[in-house]
DNA sequence: ACAAAAGTGTTGTTCCTACACCCATGA
DNA sequence: TCATGGGTGTAGGAACAACACTTTTGT
């Protein structure tokens, strides 16, 4: 009974981030374990990698399995395989990333009812395993690569204003944006399809706009490179 | 006899991709297969990763052993675990790319007499397994991360002319750059350190420069951010 | 003197920053 | 009519692209 291998083998594990953002602040999902070791501690989504299935696959089945979320983007982050990660013995865990849209996936009570929260970046608790250092590199990766690749859309919702555009990247980066100027640098781009206004403000109702996804890899092709922050702290 | 675990688990290595700048070509690094699978193709060198060693150990142990290199720059670049990735079961691998000066870091005859040779990367032969692909995002992350994280020097000695440095991306980038705005761009960033002048040349001798990786990250600290490139195609 | 590469001056243009201002809607 | 956020004009300055030119070495 069991499996048996001429030498030792770590286990191999898929542990992942997901990013939600909520008004103005920028989350990330916990869930509390049931289980030994660390029972009672927040740890990131995550489990055993099967063997027919390819990492990727495995990030996006554990994701759905512990928070009901699917459909979203996910993208490998590091590989984390320190010797004494984990108390029960080797265990090496390929992390990945996930940026949701907190209003169209809201997450499920867990489905094996462990207890799940949202916590913003600046504010996790102690978490179980090494899975501090493994939010830490999301949180600087995203913040890394927000600016230079169009993955931002991922959080908000698919026709969203200029406006809430804006606040993405000043809540993920941190800095104030001066208005002006971040509509002209983006508009400029020309990969946001004008859509309708919108609707039911108490003030002037904004466009709203898509991701033109096409258009930006046609733009890549001739050379575009998308590059969107250093920006300057103004208006306080 | 033999390990037994009570869940299969994948066997784990890891890769190497190895750049190397040799005049005006950036180079690749591979090994001739001594046996099945794939005996006698190319492939990165790599292999299986002990249980109490962490990834980077590990990539830093086989390059040693297959290629007599060490005390290099090495960085993760992604795990590739496709269950059919190789033909002797489920084997998930932890690439590394690795950036080495060819005049200061000759490669060895591999110590396991294996064949090792270097390749432009854009005439590297078919490889063994997936590491076409491998090669391939590696090659890619080089150019991606080359503009913007001052890890070129990597690839050059220790002191190094402006003309060297400049050379260096244009073959890494593929591109022709304007000397002038390159030095001028280069030189404000005031990371570079002036050395001694170059000697027993048959011209003007240029200054050499050191990467004055302490400017850099008291610079980082106040928000600097390093960007090179972006350059138009000049000069033909 | 010449070849070869190092190194500098400068100009027109584009892009960035900051600030001020007007517009449309619901309450 | 007011509050609220949407949306635009523009001036000054910094950075970029392109080109031409001078300098210093060995042969």
């Amino acid at each position: 009974m069991g499996y048996t291998y001429e030498y030792p083998r770590p286990a191999l594990t898929v542990d992942c981030v997901i990013f939600g953002l909520d008004g103005r602040d920028l989350k990330v999902l916990l869930i509390e374990r049931a289980l030994e070791p660390f029972k009672g501690k927040w740890a990131l989504p995550g489990g055993f990698v099967n063997m027919e299935e390819n990492l990727y696959d495995a990030a996006l089945r554990e994701l759905e399995e512990e928070t009901g979320v699917k459909d979203v983007f996910i993208e490998q982050l590091f590989t984390f395989g320190e010797p004494g990660r984990d108390p029960r013995g080797r265990v090496v865990s390929v992390a990945y990333y996930a940026l949701v849209n907190l209003k169209e996936h809201p997450i499920q009570a867990s489905s094996d009812a462990r207890n799940a929260a949202w916590f913003p970046v600046d504010e996790l608790p102690k978490l179980a395993f090494d899975h501090d250092a493994i939010a830490d590199m999301a949180i600087k990766r995203l913040r890394g690569k927000v600016v230079y690749q169009p993955i931002g859309f991922e959080l908000l919702p698919k026709k969203f204003t200029l406006t809430q555009l804006q606040n993405l990247y000043e809540t993920v980066l941190g800095v104030r944006v001066n208005k002006r100027n971040f509509r002209t640098k983006i508009l400029k781009m020309d990969i946001l399809e004008q859509c309708e206004r919108q609707q039911g403000v108490a003030h002037r109702p904004a466009f709203l706009y898509r991701f033109n996804e096409g258009k930006y890899k046609e733009l890549l092709e001739k050379g575009f490179v998308f590059e969107i922050g250093g920006f300057v702290k103004n208006e306080q």
